[in-house]
DNA sequence: GCATTAATTTCACTGCTCGAAAAAAGAAGT
DNA sequence: ACTTCTTTTTTCGAGCAGTGAAATTAATGC
C-alpha cells in the first residue's frame, strides 16, 4: 500500500529539498556553492533556482561577495530566500504565559504578542477561542496582502494523542482534552502542527550549536518540568512525536516523592523546581506539588545552597540523582554523544554534577564508551523558539516547496 | 558533503529495491501483483523483473496458480528470488555453543554445524581461527560452484564499537576485544556484519508475526541475560547498532545486587537465571553470578514457583519487578506497542506478569495512553535465527542486488 | 473456431540529471 | 581601449527510468 516509489518527480522534490535544506542551513549564498554543498550539477542548480525564483520562494540577492582579495572572475550571485514567501504563526503555550510570534520565511520575527496566563485560563475561555482571537489580532495587526501565512505551530507540554492533534495531557491546566488543533486547521484553514516542548528543545539545540547538528543529542530542559528531546545523529526521526520524550516522569523511585503530574518517584517531582524547593524546606514528598514557584524563589535557593546552605544543597543533590539516574536508565536504550542541560535549572547545573556524573558512571554503556558530554547551556539564546521556528520553516521547505507548486 | 542526490540511478536502485523488498516480504509472486504492492506501473515492472532475470536474481517459477475456481485469462507467471543468487553464512555466537548456518538466497537453510563452546574456548583458540576453520569446514562441505557466498552475519551478544567490527565488551570469554570482524573480511574478502542480539531478536519478532511488522515493538529476550531489541513502526532505522539496546544493564537499584557485567543493580542481575537463582536461594545480593545456570535448574525453579514454592516465587516477582520497572522507565523515552517477552524466562512469565503490569502500571504514559500489549511468545520459532537470516538476505537484497550489478 | 478475460509487453512520450561547451561579467595587464 | 584571464552561470544534446495506452499473448468457455 505504501507507495514508495520513485520517479522523475520524486526526484525533482528530492533535489528541490536539497537546495532548500541547504539553504536554510547555511544561508544564502552562490549557485556554484550550491552546487558544491548539494552535490548536484551546475546545470540542475541553474534549473532548480530558476523555478524556484520563478514561484518567488528564492530570489538573486545582492551580487556583493567580499571585495576582500583580489577576486577575479565573474562575481556571485547570491541566492536566498524570499522573505515574503511564506509566513508563520508560532505559538508557545507556557504555564504562565502564552507569547505569538509572527515569522516571515527567512526566518526573521515580524511581530510578537505575550499574554499571561494562569490556572484559571483555559477555564474562562477555551484554548480554542483564545487562540482564535490572538492570532487574528496578530494577524490583522501585520496585514501584509502578499505574504501568505502558511502554517500555525504551537508549542506544548504533555502528551500529545496519536495523530498529533491535542492533548491526552498536560500540566497546563484545562489544556488537555480540547481539540483546539482541529478547531483551529478548521477555522484558519491552514496546516496546523503541535509539537512538545522537549522536542523543540532538541531541534532548537541543534540549530544553535553548529557542532551538535549532526551528532545524537539529549536536551534536558530543568526548571517548572523536567522535558527531555533527542536527536539520533542529526536526525529528528520523521514527523509526529518522535524524538519527543517523557523523561521527566521516568520513574526515579518507586512508589517515591509525588510528581505534579499524580504518580510517585518521577525524576520531575525530584528534580524540577517544585520538587527541589519541597526537599530544600524537609516538606513530606507526599505533599502536593506548588501549583507555580516564582523564579525570584528558586533562584534564591540556587544562590543559598551555592552560599554553603546545607538542606539547599542537599535538595540539589537529590535532584542531580534523580537526573542522573534517570539519564543513566536512559542510556541503557538510547545512547546520545552529548546531554545538555537546559533552562533555569541550568544555572544549579554545579550543584548537580557531581550526583549526575556519578549516577551515569553507573551505566554499563558509559563504562564502556565512555560517559557522554555533559553541558549546561543557559536558556538566553530561546532553544524552544528557535527550534519551533526551524522546525516550521522547514516543514514548509520541504512539504509546502519542495512538494508540490 | 553528503550526497543525497537523486538521479535516475537512484530511481532505478530505490524500484529495484522495492521489487526485491516486496518478494522478500511476500514471497514469489505475478508481476500483477507485483506492480499491485509496489506501486509501480506493469511496464516497470516488466522492465526491472527482465534485468532482474538476466542477471540471475529472480527467475521464473512453474506458470501455475490455483485452478482452483474458474480461472479465465492468461495464467500468472510466478516470478521468485533464484535461490542460486547467492548464498550467506550465519554464525550465532552463544555462550555455551557456536552454530554455523549456510543458507540460500532463498532462505532455505542448506547446511548447519555446532559447535560447543565453554568460558575457555576463546582462550585456547581465538576467535579469528576458530570462525575461519569452522567457516571454512561449512564452505567445503557444501561445495556448489554457481553460488557465491556473500555474506557472513554474525550473531554476538554484548556492546559494539563504533564501526560495529568487533565488541568492547560481551558476557561470552575472551571474546571482547579481538578483531575478528576485520580478521574475517580480510581472509574471506566478504562483507561481514555482526549484529547484537537483542537488536535480532527484534527484527525476528517482527518477520515471524506478521501483524507486528509495521508496529513499534520491544522484544525482550528473559534467559541467561536479559536482552531487548526495539523497531519503531516497522523500522530497525538504519544499520548499525540501532534497535539493539542494553536493557538488561539499565538500573533497577542503586547500588543494588551484582551483576555479571560487574555493575551493581542491573535488571539482568534480578531478572537473568542467575539472578533469580541467586534470589531463591537467599544468597547474598553480591555474590559472584554463577558463570552458567544449566536450563534445567532453571526450569526445575519455574516449576517450583508454579507449585507453589514461596522463596522460588518470590525470587519470580522481583525478576518481574525488575523488568517491570526497566520496561516502565523505558516507556519515558520509547513508548512501543507491543512488549514481546521471549527466550527460557517466557515460560515463567505467568510468575512475573502481575509485578510486570504493576510496575507498567506506574508510568505515566502508560495511565495516559493505556498498558502496551505484553505477551511472551515461546522460543521454538527462532526469532534470532530468523532475524539473523532476514536481516541478512535484505541487506544483499538492498546492498548487493538493488545497487550496482 | 471464436469470444472473453487477464497477464505481460511494446511504444511513444515526459521529465529529470549530467557533462561539456558556450556565454557572461568583471579584473588585470599593456 | 583592448585583450587576456578567471570564475560563475547558462545552454544544449544526451541518456535513462517511469508512465499510460494500446497491442500481444495465453488460457477458458461455449
Amino acid at each position: 500500500m505504501a507507495r514508495n516509489v520513485s520517479d522523475s518527480d520524486s526526484v525533482r522534490r528530492q533535489n528541490r529539498g536539497l537546495v532548500l535544506g541547504a539553504l536554510r542551513t547555511q544561508g544564502e549564498m552562490a549557485r556554484t556553492a550550491l552546487a558544491g554543498t548539494t552535490g548536484l550539477s551546475h546545470a540542475s542548480i541553474t534549473a532548480i533556482t530558476h523555478d524556484l525564483i520563478a514561484q518567488g520562494i528564492v530570489q538573486e540577492l545582492a551580487t556583493v561577495e567580499k571585495p576582500d582579495a583580489r577576486m577575479r572572475g565573474r562575481p556571485a550571485t547570491l541566492v536566498g530566500f524570499c522573505r515574503m514567501a511564506a509566513a508563520a504563526a508560532l505559538v508557545e503555550l507556557d504555564v504562565n504565559r502564552a507569547r505569538l510570534s509572527l515569522v516571515d520565511y527567512g526566518g526573521v520575527l515580524v511581530d510578537r504578542i505575550e499574554t499571561p496566563l494562569n490556572p484559571a485560563s483555559f477555564e474562562e475561555t477555551t484554548p480554542t477561542a483564545f487562540l482564535i482571537e490572538r492570532l487574528t489580532y496578530l494577524r490583522s495587526r501585520n496585514a501584509a496582502p502578499g505574504v501568505p501565512l502558511r502554517r500555525i505551530a504551537i508549542s506544548v507540554q504533555g502528551i500529545l494523542d496519536r495523530d498529533g492533534m491535542s492533548l491526552k495531557w498536560s500540566p497546563i491546566a484545562h489544556l488537555a482534552g480540547k481539540p483546539f488543533g482541529l478547531d483551529l486547521v478548521e477555522h484558519f484553514g491552514l496546516p496546523v502542527t503541535l509539537h512538545k516542548r522537549g522536542r523543540l528543545l532538541a531541534e532548537g539545540a541543534r540549530w544553535l550549536d553548529p557542532g551538535l547538528h549532526d551528532a545524537s543529542v539529549a536536551t534536558v530542559f530543568v526548571g517548572s518540568t523536567v522535558a527531555m528531546g533527542m536527536t539520533f545523529r542529526g536526525q529528528i526521526t520523521g514527523r509526529g512525536d518522535e524524538g519527543a520524550t517523557e523523561f521527566g516522569h521516568m520513574n526515579h523511585v518507586p512508589n517515591g516523592a509525588l510528581c505534579r503530574c499524580g504518580m510517585r518517584g518521577c525524576v520531575e517531582a525530584y528534580a524540577a523546581d517544585y520538587g527541589v524547593l519541597r526537599n530544600a524546606y524537609s516538606v513530606p514528598e507526599t505533599t502536593l506539588p506548588a501549583p507555580a514557584v516564582p523564579l525570584q524563589e528558586y533562584e534564591g535557593l540556587i544562590a543559598r545552597a551555592e552560599a554553603g546552605d546545607r538542606s539547599a544543597a542537599h535538595a540539589f543533590n537529590l535532584a542531580g540523582r534523580a537526573i542522573g539516574f534517570g539519564l543513566s536508565r536512559m542510556m541503557a536504550v538510547f545512547d546520545p554523544s552529548h546531554i545538555l542541560i537546559v533552562g533555569p535549572g541550568a544555572r544549579a547545573f554545579g550543584l548537580m554534577q557531581a550526583e549526575i556524573t556519578a549516577a551515569l558512571s553507573s551505566a554499563l554503556v558509559c563504562r564502556i564508551n565512555g560517559l557522554p558530554t555533559v553541558v549546561a547551556h543557559r536558556d538566553e539564546k530561546e532553544p524552544i523558539f528557535k527550534g519551533l521556528l526551524m522546525k516550521t520553516l522547514t516543514e514548509i521547505d520541504q512539504a509546502e516547496f519542495a512538494g508540490l507548486v
